[in-house]
This record gives C-alpha cells, sequence and structure tokens, in this order.
DNA sequence: TTTGAAATGAGTGAAGC
DNA sequence: GCTTCACTCATTTCAAA
C-alpha cells in the first residue's frame, strides 16, 4: 500500500481481498486467503491496514425494498429560495426517511433528492405533506425511476 | 415472518437482527443474539429465512472512493432519439465503470445515470469520449453532486 | 510482510420441547 | 419457533523468519 496525497493505491492482493468482499462482507477471511495464496493471518493484517487508511468504511446488509413493498424509486430536484436555505433544509430532510440520498448539486435546482416509497400514493405524500412543507423550498420537479438497470459500486 | 400478496412483514427481533447488520455487516451473530436475548441458534434460524424470504440480497464491503481519488460524483440526464434505444444504450453504459447507476425515468430525460470520477476533466472526458458516442444518445444535462449530505438505505 | 501455531470465539445442524 | 449440545471452522494474536 502507498500513500501519495493522500490518495491510497493498493497492490493485486489488496485489489483481491476488496473484489471478494465488496460481493459478499460475510465471506470468511480463510477462504480468501485459500483463493489468493497467503495464509488467513496476512489477510488479517492486509485488512487492518485498508480500515486504517481509511478505504474501507464498513460493511453493509443489503435489503431488498420490494419484499417490504417500497416499489415506487424517484428523483427529486429541489429548488431552494436563498442559498442560504441549505444546511436547514437537508436538517429536514434527514428526518423523513424515504429520503435515500441528498446531493447539493450544480444546475437547476439546488438539491437533488432520492427518494423510496411504497407507491405513486406514498411518494405523493412525502412530496405534498412533507417536501413542500419545509421553510425555504420553492418548487420541486419529480423524476420516477420506471426501472433502475445498473447499481454498483466503484470497479477496482 | 408472515407474507401477504408477496409482501413481507417481519417482527421485531427480526428488524433488531436487520438494523444491526444493515449497519455491519461482519457483526457477530453471537454478538446480537446477546442483545436481543435468544440464542445464536434462533439468529441463524430466522437469518435462513430471510435469505429464503427475498428480504435479504447480499452484502457488501463499502469502499470509500475518495481514498481511491474518486472526487467527483455527478447526475447525467441523458435524451435518447427514440425510446427503442434504450436497452441498447443501457448496455452500452454497463461497460463504462464510472456509471454506479442506471434508471430508466419519466420526464424529462429517457436515462438519469449516477456517475463517479476522479475529477471533472475524467468527467468531461467520460462524457465526451464515452457517453456521447453511444448509438441514440442525442443530448444530456449534467448536475454536479458538490456535496453529498445523506446516503442510507430503508429504515427498518 | 509473511508464516504457523495456539487460544478464543463464531457458525452450523440435529434433537427435543 | 426456541433451546441446548456437540462439532467444525474462522478470527485473532504473537513470535519468528
Amino acid at each position: 500500500m502507498k500513500i501519495t496525497n493522500n490518495i491510497v493505491e493498493i497492490d493485486g492482493i489488496d485489489k483481491e481481498i476488496l473484489r471478494n468482499l465488496m460481493e459478499d462482507a460475510r465471506k470468511p477471511i480463510l477462504e480468501i486467503a485459500r483463493k489468493v495464496g497467503i495464509s488467513g493471518a496476512a489477510i488479517h493484517q492486509r485488512l487492518r491496514k485498508l480500515e486504517a487508511s481509511g478505504l474501507i468504511s464498513g460493511s453493509k446488509f443489503i435489503v431488498n425494498p420490494k419484499v417490504l413493498g417500497y416499489s415506487t424509486m424517484a428523483f427529486i430536484g429541489i429548488f431552494l429560495d436563498k442559498a442560504m436555505s441549505n444546511p436547514k433544509a437537508v436538517k429536514e430532510l434527514q428526518k423523513i426517511p424515504e429520503v435515500l440520498e441528498c446531493h447539493y448539486t450544480t444546475g437547476n435546482w439546488s438539491i437533488l433528492i432520492k427518494i423510496l416509497c411504497k407507491d405513486n400514493e406514498h411518494l405523493m405524500n412525502v412530496l405534498n405533506k412533507k417536501i413542500q412543507h419545509i421553510e425555504g423550498v420553492s418548487r420541486t420537479e419529480t423524476f420516477i425511476s420506471l426501472n433502475q438497470q445498473i447499481d454498483r459500486q466503484i470497479s477496482i
């Protein structure tokens, strides 16, 4: 592992370890060890270094929202009255559990959010009863995702 | 666990298990067992059922792209000549590793993608040399994320 | 950075309530 | 659906190369 300008460079074994764990966070270290041909203890130590470098920010179980009845995903562009209102608006958006992502963006809107609802009615309620009521929000534009065709992490 | 209309409903213990593993996929089952007060084997059995129900779609290590030098995230709205071109365009987008998400959306564009690049120059190259060259792509609109303020999964 | 060995702790499956 | 028990396997640490 090499660090230049706060950018980490990793070698092929680290990449192999990460690729395996990015696919399945519970894959046993020993199994990876057998695959890449070094001892489990070595992998263990490499992982500690990767964590210390900040490259690994954790691990997550992925739940399938559709099985819980959440099948409407949408992007919403939000216009704010003044740029000033941003931190306050984000604080309010945090409180809405349906909001999965929130980006401060260049271009048309001040904020772009990704939201996940059960159905269109649920989406409408969140929009009209929650988002539109946030102080500073003047207008919104909604784009419903009819189908998500790609969903992945950075490739290593 | 109850299943109605293909929608799964889970009880408080399942929620507790999922919440723990969504936060840290490698958290030992026995540790969760001690927290929620039932045996490890019982948790193990519940997890098998949750997997079988399709609620759990796997687990992932999360890498921090900034540490690898990827610090420019953007959303790009893509206009396609004809709706027909969609499957072909998606196939081409699949081949571009910088593309993390791809949604077929209602509204202005045919497609909305999320993309992660090292810097603005890298983003410009992907746009001009890859995306604009895809057959059927007529125009694009780019929104750079200056700051991602929320990033989470569905709340359980 | 790697290794092997040793100790602790976790995952798994069967049987019984 | 939970429990306990027995077994196997993984994780973690450490000293040494």
